[in-house]
RNA sequence: CGGGGAGUGGCGCAGUCUGGUAGCGCACCUGCCUUGGGAGCAGGGGGUCGGAGGUUCGAAUCCUCUCUCCCCGACCA
């Protein structure tokens, strides 16, 4: 491709709306553009890597014997309603309606829809497996977009759903999948990890996410520093703490504390550590009954095992009103005694003894509370959120430690929950009728290109992995205007497209300086760079962009050199851990 | 949803307090000059100052309403 005859603007200036590195570079590089919050058209140089990724996502799946096809974005509102989703969906499913006053919604995913594909064709067990896929934009109408691709609300996703007779088989498919998410991401040339993760509101058993280690990660992810135990914070256990003999219980009693709302703030005033304090948070469920949740003040709810031990889809932080009719108080004040809903409280406040709780009335606590004693808690359980250097739940020598992630793909186990709903079923060699078992995958394209930024730039730009780069070369003609360096370079163009290299022609007529800079922005692998300067000795010249190297080369070796470089350097990238 | 900030040419910003000819840098066009790490000079095109109403002789600037975007939060999967 010649730039000059490309799309390809890219800017000195950080546009102010980027905040991270990826978003930044993309932007500078001229890779996408945003029309609306989370809403971006991907750029010919942004695309380019967008379908490289595609491309090794089909080569893996394909290999597994996955099938691909392509599914409506719109979907009727009929099969959420079959699937139970269209109530229990929460406000991310962006729902309208036609004309006729139908509802619809735009697909966020689309178990309901390959579900039902599937239980028209699905007739026996001989079909079986089946494991379908597409790549196809989905939208979630997130609460708060940002950092441009890594949380857009439409994004480009890779789906696959997986079709077994039975849990056996479903396993199966689920490791094949698995390995294969493996493979994908060590062609991207990413450093990654595999953890155990939330269900979440797709539902399933058990389940994957797969995060590409960086600091910008939005992810945070526990790994045990002894045993394989490796875990999302959402779904990372606590270990339940050892019994702790309680001393003198002493005499409850009401102080004032004006103002004091906040754990430090309250601790700080009555000077006692934090982890003295009983945390209250009341929230409020679907159908608006309040629950208390109580943890020790220096541990955090955990919503989401809150969630789950509930068995509800919502649960929302009560706002100041429900607060004030659930307790009597204000907010920064509730606490657990007289309170008369069901409370829930972290394991860890079973030890505790003589705490300090709020009094559900304004500007006061009381201290020297007991759990039992001076409360009643309806249910203990693990509601809290696990910390860095915690003891591990599994082994006995571990310890947490903590990284940031970026969640590029995930692999769920759904079980026969859609395919019971929604009748998708077949016989068996018995001639019995059962439903399938199914499984699902998601890969986030536009995501993993992030991703793949924020692991791979210098201070001038981006760096990209052979695998996934825009273009495999830059070939730059610092010198447009003589006749004996443009022959060269269109010799090179050439030659180049002939090892059936893929060439970014920077046949511009701007200063050199302004072409390194660019090349080094939009960071192809390899550039070649030919100008009078290295033709006086018949020389151009071979720069890799990730160390720098450059190498001086006569014209007709350039190919089989960048050729060799381009492999040295993939042989490199996939074997990264 | 709550809190904070911002909307002025494609991008980055000044001007707003104290109302009076819409400016600067980058980018773009023309010419000269220059040519191995985002050159220089000269000339030029491009803006209903987010939108609607109001106050005023006069509004980017003051008032009211509204929309959008960004950041933060116990938000989101």
């Amino acid at each position: 491709m010649r730039m000059s005859r490309y799309l390809l603007n890219t800017l000195k200036e950080v546009p102010r709306e980027a905040e991270t590195l990826s978003h930044q570079l993309m932007l500078r590089a001229c890779m996408i553009k945003k029309i609306a919050a989370g809403i971006y058209t991907y750029m010919p140089m942004g695309y380019r890597v967008i379908r490289k990724i595609e491309g090794i996502i089909r080569e893996e799946l394909d290999r597994e014997g996955c099938i691909e096809l392509l599914m409506p974005a719109v979907q009727p509102a009929e099969i959420w309603k079959e699937s139970k989703r269209w109530d229990f969906y929460g406000k991310e499913l962006l729902r309208f309606k036609d004309r006729k006053g139908a509802d619809f919604c735009m697909g966020p995913t689309h178990e309901e829809v390959i579900t039902d594909v599937v239980r028209r064709e699905l007739k026996s067990y001989k079909q079986l497996p089946l494991n379908l896929y597409q790549i196809q934009s989905k939208f979630r109408d997130e609460i708060r977009p940002r950092y441009g691709l890594m949380r857009g609300r439409e994004f480009i996703m890779k789906d696959a759903y997986s079709f077994d007779v039975n849990d056996e088989a479903s396993e199966k498919s689920y490791w094949a999948m698995y390995h294969a998410y493996a493979r994908i991401f060590h062609r991207c040339g990413l450093k990654f990890r595999a953890v155990e993760a939330d269900s979440g509101a797709i539902g399933g058993s058990y389940t994957h996410e797969f995060h590409v280690l960086a600091d910008t990660g939005e992810d945070t992810v526990l790994s045990c520093s002894h045993c394989d135990y490796t875990a999302n914070i959402e779904k990372a256990e606590c270990r339940k703490p050892d019994h702790i003999e309680h001393g003198d219980l002493h005499q409850i009693e009401k102080k004032e504390t004006p103002g004091k709302k906040s754990v430090d703030d309250v601790a700080e005033f009555l000077a006692v550590k934090p982890e003295a304090l009983i945390k209250t948070m009341i929230f409020t469920l679907e159908d608006d009954t309040a629950i208390a949740v109580l943890v020790r003040g220096d541990h955090e709810v955990n919503e989401v095992k809150v969630r789950n031990y509930l068995g509800l889809n919502a649960l929302e932080l009560a706002d100041e009103e429900a607060i004030q009719s659930a307790t009597g108080g204000p907010s920064g004040f509730s606490g657990p005694v007289g309170l008369k809903i069901r409370i829930l409280a972290d394991f860890a406040v079973q030890e505790m003894s003589n705490a300090v709780t709020g009094a559900n009335e304004k500007d006061m606590h009381w201290v020297n509370v007991n759990p039992e004693r001076d409360f009643k808690v309806s249910e203990y359980g693990d509601f809290r959120l696990a910390q860095a250097k915690e003891r591990c739940p599994r082994c006995e020598e571990g310890r947490y430690q903590q990284f940031k992630g970026i969640e590029v793909g995930q692999v769920f186990r759904l079980g026969t929950k859609y395919s019971e709903s929604m009748n998708c079923k077949f016989l068996d060699e018995n001639g019995k009728e059962k439903p399938a078992v199914m499984g699902c995958y998601g890969i986030g394209v536009g995501r993993t290109a992030a991703a793949a930024i924020e692991q791979n730039n210098d201070e001038n730009g981006i760096v990209w992995p052979v695998n996934i780069a825009p273009f495999d070369v830059m070939l730059l003609n610092l010198d447009i205007q003589d006749d004996a360096v443009n022959e060269a370079a269109l010799d090179l163009y050439e030659g180049l497209r002939k090892e059936g290299l893929d060439v970014l022609y920077d046949d511009r007529d701007v200063r050199a300086g302004f072409k390194f800079k660019d090349a080094d922005l939009i960071g192809l692998p390899i550039q070649v760079i030919v100008g009078k300067r290295g033709l006086k000795e018949g020389l151009a010249e071979v720069k890799v962009r990730r160390n720098g190297e450059r190498v001086k080369v006569s014209p007709q070796d350039i190919p089989a050199k960048v050729e060799a470089l381009l492999n040295g350097l993939k042989e490199q990238e996939e074997q990264r851990r």
